[in-house]
DNA sequence: CTGAAAGCGCTAACAG
DNA sequence: CTGTTAGCGCTTTCAG
């Protein structure tokens, strides 16, 4: 079979197309002198093709340089490749982390990541994930638990399977990878006291809005019953080494004696030493501070920061496997939920 | 029209799929009491239909919940309404402000985001090419100028709209967004030099894989001729704050009066900060520091840092914008390049 | 302005 | 192991 008759092959197809020729199956097929669904099978399973057969395909395909077309395949499959994430912000480096691991781990099995970030508004969220779910996804991957009523409605009864990420605690909506945020606050406010620190304050960045950052400062709150005196305050703007400066001062000002500090995000914390070495406060003597996040700087700043480990990593690995031992065939209710904890990371800042 | 007859209409489906039961153009259109081409009219030009068949076709999709098949969309299109974007890593600060912005901007638009992260491999980089590719784009948008042939040809032979964003200098595939790396290497030693600093290095992470933070290095050498003595001293890792530390060390003891110094990233930029912290080198008078990028936190480390802004967000939105046009017909050799410049910041620490 | 008809490129039974 | 046969759900001429 000669590369011209493939390319005549190709040729009978409408010319209307807006898009530049592309190889097409057939046109594989027709070169390697087989039907196009043993090339498809090929493309599949290459082990149920004879090595013959598998062989001139493979020489076809590189010979037209085929790229497979996954619109079509998915359309014929009932279901694509590629998986829907939304994430509040992609700039948070916890959530760019999780969603990087996931993206290597999906490449390798030819998963597609559509991306989207929801800005913390439900509303978004469920424009992005009514998006998402006209890919016909093979999963969608969300961030939290709190969602939309249309956004849960639209998720079940499209039957994909979904994961929700980044927090545990209340009821999934399928599967769930996560933490508990109000442990997570509950550690840091345990770890002040056992310094001996009695009067403490959590700072958070936009806790309106972002509801793990809330349970984080909850349970703070909470674990100091009886241990401490807590207070939590709060800037409406995203977490940054600036509003961690404006907090510490508002801090200072408003709790007397002020002796020990948690933050919803490390790089407020940074804000924080970065203002008390102005004002030369001395930190931990004076005053205790632990973060959240082992953003890559805590264990270079001065001091290192003591901070809370979520391991963004490790969520996103668990996220992946999860989803692909659902396409794989896991039955629906196998596992649902997977807890990675967290880690107190203890270092000189408390 | 009853929405009974609408679910009948549905049922001579084949039941064989293996996704859950999804409501189709078809049975908005029974219902609707209208052909499923006008359906698809209205939700692709709802003024071309009449009021009243809009009318009955929106309460129709109201109440089905139909969510479209974009899949199926794409394939009768003949291009989807999905566009690839692949950076050197999603965890980049600089990147993932960029697609953060074009996210945003395409969101408005209706199309989703593909994305991939090639870790500076162009090996990795073709593997996702010819993934998005897979997809039927309706474009493409690639970190940098510099890329396997494959993935050229690739690009070439589908006629996908390709933008390459981050970098400008060679020739481009087709459209590029970016600023030259060189300049903003000599700008920064410039500054330095203005300062009266004659004894210069530039501190640059893994300038092996990226190549603009070595085109930047290398601005910054050659506009050092008959300026100051410079070096340049390059770290395999990532940028990150501990990679500053042991590079200005090494500076340190490598350049005898070392005066000033010039990072690949802010991050770096920062390790320096704390490592003369540590040592109780005054900055900026005895060494002047300039970092790149202009993070979150430049503005309020101690002392503020003068730094070198990209403006991430501004490409994303002109990669956004000339994606768009494209889309909307604009010639393929309308606007083929802009460039974003870059801008010194001067704060105290240079 | 609306509908009928003809696929888009591929997968998935089912026979052979 | 390979080919035949039907579509997947939607867009797009082209008539009316």
């Amino acid at each position: 079979m000669t590369l011209e008759k493939a390319a005549a092959a190709g040729a009978t197809r409408s010319r209307k197309r807006r898009k530049m020729q592309q190889v097409t199956m057939t046109e594989v097929a027709v070169l390697a002198g087989v039907s196009p669904s043993t090339v498809s099978l090929f493309l599949r399973k290459p082990a149920s093709v004879s090595a013959a057969a598998g062989q001139e395909i493979a020489r076809a395909i590189d010979r037209l340089g085929y790229v497979p077309n996954l619109v079509a395949g998915g359309l014929a499959a009932a279901g694509s490749r590629a998986v829907g994430i939304v994430v509040p912000s992609i700039q948070n480096a916890f959530f760019a982390e999780t969603v990087s691991t996931i993206q290597e781990q999906f490449a390798e099995e030819g998963l597609q990541i559509l991306l989207g970030h929801s800005e913390y508004s439900e509303r978004q969220e469920e424009a992005l994930v009514r998006t998402a779910l006209s890919w016909a996804p093979a999963a969608i991957v969300l961030t939290g638990l709190s969602h939309s009523r249309a956004t849960r409605d639209l998720l079940k009864k499209s039957g994909v399977p979904v994961v929700e990420m980044w927090e545990l605690g209340a009821a999934a909506i399928d599967m769930a990878v996560g933490f508990s945020h109000r442990e997570a606050g509950a550690t840091a406010l345990r770890h002040l006291a056992s310094k001996g620190r009695r009067r403490v304050a959590f700072l958070g960045a936009r806790t309106q809005e972002d509801r793990r950052a809330a349970a984080r400062a909850e349970g703070f709150a909470a674990a100091a019953q009886g241990q401490a005196t807590a207070v939590v305050i709060n800037h409406p703007a995203p977490a940054s080494a600036e509003a961690g400066a404006l907090l510490i001062a508002r801090a200072l000002q408003q709790v007397e004696g002020l002796d020990g500090i948690a933050c919803s995000n490390d790089m407020v914390a940074l804000g924080v030493v970065f203002e008390c070495q102005r004002r030369a406060i001395a930190i931990p003597d004076r005053l205790a501070v632990v973060g959240f996040g082992d953003l890559g700087f805590a264990a270079s700043c001065n001091p290192p920061l003591t901070t809370i480990r979520p391991s963004g990593d490790i969520i996103g690995r668990e996220v992946a496997r999860l989803v692909l031992e659902r396409l794989r065939g896991a039955a629906r209710d196998r596992e649902k939920t997977v807890d990675t904890g967290h880690l107190l990371v203890e270092r000189r800042s408390a």
